[in-house]
DNA sequence: GTGAAAGCGCTAACAA
DNA sequence: TTGTTAGCGCTTTCAC
């Protein structure tokens, strides 16, 4: 391995001169920093981020926790925050919890020392894996804690969208299947369902859950959702809608002529399954840079320095495909 | 942070003692080894990687390279990968090179002397990334190079379950749908199908490819696949399966009627679309859980230490959904 | 503008 | 069995 010695001595300088000309180039004198450079390159210098870490009292790592890196979802989130940290030159920590909560604990308490903090993704144990952070700086994906800096998906402008198209097509009494009970999506959606509904003052929503946000959930829930005498359903994700569609259609029932179907995410599937689903797109690898660039400010200007605990939502976008249509008795124009 | 010095403090030794108290605990009297370990407990001592790292010369650090982390494939070893680095206590870097040669060059340069040793995943520029990697230990995923440890589905035997199940559904004429140019999973395919077909005499193997391993390949590829006058057609990935799918019946024809599609991976899409698709498993996760073993027993006995370069072929399953079945004009007991 | 030296948290000789 | 000490590679005062 190439140390600051031996660029130091390929350079006729001494160590710290090595150092400096490295990190602030501005406070070593020009033909100096060449010379370090250039025996820099020479040699492949590469510096040891353990190293430095110990010494500045940083690692130069960030750490991401997710439940399941299987889950496409997270996986997006994943990419987009490994990307940014590539570009911070920052190393990345993946850890994937299993959706195990005491696993989660483990793991932050595990990973919160080698880091300069954390990214919790959709925790399933906040407040202990909080605890187990020490001081370390932390940004909360699709969840919130007062005091904490997180980054959100604006799920509410999301069922509006959802709604409003509906709507629009004609629906007055929508579905919708919800996800896992402690979910805080799921809750988030729940709010912003009851605020369109509100707000479209024609259309009534009748809220179902909690259902496992799998194809399985999606199967379970059908039943439920043709009692209630809806003409169309919004889905947790995309996989409970297309567990739906699959049920629905064991009942002999059409998708969408009989009901309209909505997911979540545009997560791949959503396209590739029939009928290919309209979904609500989140830019989930979106999600992750910005939490990454949240949590390199806060470990820039450390956490006690009270940056205001920012909550920004991002922007949803409405994919419209073919698992929605006029319901069979009303078209838009004839109510 | 909680250190060495604070745990010696508590527990009224000094620092080795703690230091050996937790790696070697025989090293240690009981009483003593009870009363550092009381207070490490207590105190919530976490050892510094970094530090430890730096002094025994590892960094206690895997990594890990990817060329997608969204890529369902991908992401199945990334979770089997990290959960086996966790159970062995070691950190997991993922990095994510976008399908981007020099990326991968650039981000295996950076990695490795952050790392203990790198596990190279369907690399894109394997020879300069082991260039790159200066003298650390490196497996291979699904990619072999003289010398060097890898651990490889066994993507030959795979061919072979898969023409078997063709023949005997009455199959004589299976057209194969090709990966990117440069894959070795798809050159291990070729040379199994053609071993196959040798074996299985009255079968044919029509090869046809290079197409992009994603959906849209498939819709590509579908037209001359039919022009082959092939009954069954076997697909690089699922994915690819997919896109044929999709094509062949924008065309008019009936899957599994009059086209028989086996695809390749079960990415879980496999059981969502319709037909579903019979497919073949490999279990992904456990290959990424193996690699990491591997890598481990190259990083306990370094690598000059001229370990055997292993090459482990993981098994694949035939799974059998509805995508297949006997040709329109031919049953199985009818020649 | 540059070098010498201290020390980050830890482990591993070496002493005691 | 336990403590003392010398660094791992780096950054960072503090002198010069």
């Amino acid at each position: 391995m190439v140390t600051v010695h031996d660029v130091a001595r390929a350079a006729g300088v001494s160590i710290s001169t090595v150092s400096r000309a490295l990190a602030s180039p501005e406070r070593v004198a020009a033909p100096t920093r060449e010379r370090v450079t250039a025996a820099a390159r020479e040699l492949g210098y590469r510096p040891n981020r353990a190293a430095s870490g110990l010494r500045a009292g940083r690692t130069g790592a960030l750490g991401l926790v997710v439940p399941d890196l299987a889950n496409p979802y997270f996986a997006a989130v994943a990419k987009g925050a490994q990307a940014r940290a590539r570009e911070r030159g920052l190393g990345l920590f993946v850890v994937d919890t299993e959706e195990d909560p005491r696993l989660e604990v483990e793991s932050v308490s595990g990973l919160a020392p080698q880091t300069d903090g954390l990214v919790l993704c959709s925790p399933r144990a906040v407040d202990r894996s909080v605890e187990a952070l020490g001081r370390r700086p932390v940004v909360l994906v699709n969840h919130h804690v007062a005091g904490l800096t997180s980054v959100v998906v604006d799920h509410a402008t999301g069922m509006l969208r959802a709604l409003e198209h509906l709507r629009a097509l004609g629906h007055r009494r929508v579905a919708y299947v919800g996800g896992p009970e402690r979910s805080w999506s799921d809750a988030r959606r729940r709010e912003g369902l009851a605020a369109a509904a509100e707000r479209l003052d024609d259309v009534e929503v009748v809220e179902l859950g909690a259902f496992r946000p799998q194809v399985s959930g999606g199967r379970a829930a059908a039943d439920l959702v043709v009692a209630t005498g809806a003409t169309a359903v919004v889905a947790f994700n995309d996989l409970v809608a297309v567990g739906l569609v699959e049920r629905l259609r064991a009942r002999g029932l059409d998708v969408p002529a009989d009901l309209s179907v909505v997911g979540c995410d545009d997560a791949y599937v959503a396209e590739l399954v029939t009928p290919p689903l309209t979904t609500l797109r989140s830019d989930l690898a979106d999600v992750g840079r910005v939490a990454v660039d949240r949590l390199s400010a806060l470990v820039g200007a450390p956490p006690a320095a009270g940056g205001p605990e920012t909550e920004e939502a991002r922007a949803v976008e409405l994919v419209v495909r073919s698992s929605t249509a006029p319901p069979r008795s009303t078209g838009p124009s004839s109510p």
